[in-house]
DNA sequence: ACGTTACATGACGTTAACGTCAACTTCACT
DNA sequence: AGTGAAGTTGACGTTAACGTCATGTAACGT
């Protein structure tokens, strides 16, 4: 019979590079709320699609204010609709936002790429006058 | 006669909506030089350029540290071979940690949308019920 | 000459996101 | 029963990126 699949704070280090610190910060935050046995964290298949989200969420520069927010949008659908009407608006704003750095994202990239490609010559030129 | 257009710390503060504290400190931490007049501050052309740069820089999540080293590529291009590699190098991965972002974000993009559908979905359901 | 701005420097405070250390429990074995 | 590994809860330390005084000076209008 297979348990329920859960994970040891440890087991989560491994897997998610991240540190048991971390992983109580973030409960500490209400980020995460692992269940118990005894005293021992155990996370289960939820906890780790939450902490998934998190990483996301940091790889984006979103801080974790911002980032319990996000997960409560996506977890909480059983609410009332000024709840839901709220986060949606929340949500919209969070996608103009993306939306804005994705663009600016873009022309940086292309302007560092022209950039680069000038820097590139230079290496040749001095590597053809090296010759 | 037009003078050299030079801006105060305060004409500064209102252009670009920071604080003098915060050019003083990007100076302690050799992201701007402006020149002197006396004791006071004047930003160039050229200040005024790599602030805009050093925001950019902040909206994409850098640090002030990644951006100071960015800076210098583009700024010094008088370098010795070594140099102009090793620069370069920076370049070429921070265009790849760029695009890695901008990918993972349309993503994320992507999946937001989705969200959002479902939930004016159901804020619509909710008004329909309510009529 | 004098008061009011504008600016300067220096020192200390603050927040976010953990790191680090100490001092217990608690299993899992031997 | 003893020991070692893994886990727990505080408490304090740390770094980045400024904010917030306190104090001092310099130019400008009256």
């Amino acid at each position: 019979m297979t348990t329920v699949e859960t994970l040891t704070i440890r087991e989560m280090c491994d897997t998610y590079q991240v540190t048991a610190r971390t992983l109580r910060f973030y409960e500490t935050k209400e980020l995460l709320s692992p269940i118990r046995a005894g005293s021992r964290r155990l996370y289960t298949k939820q906890d780790r699609a939450r902490l998934q989200l998190i990483l996301r969420g940091k790889r984006f520069g979103f801080s974790l204010e911002d980032i319990r927010q996000l997960l409560d949008m996506y977890n909480r659908n059983g609410s009332n609709q000024a709840q839901l009407a709220r986060t949606f608006d929340l949500g919209q704003n969070r996608l103009e936002q993306m939306k804005a750095q994705r663009d600016e994202l873009s022309v940086a990239i292309a302007e560092l790429e022209t950039e680069l490609q000038g820097a590139a010559a230079a290496l040749s030129a001095f590597r053809d006058a090296a010759e």
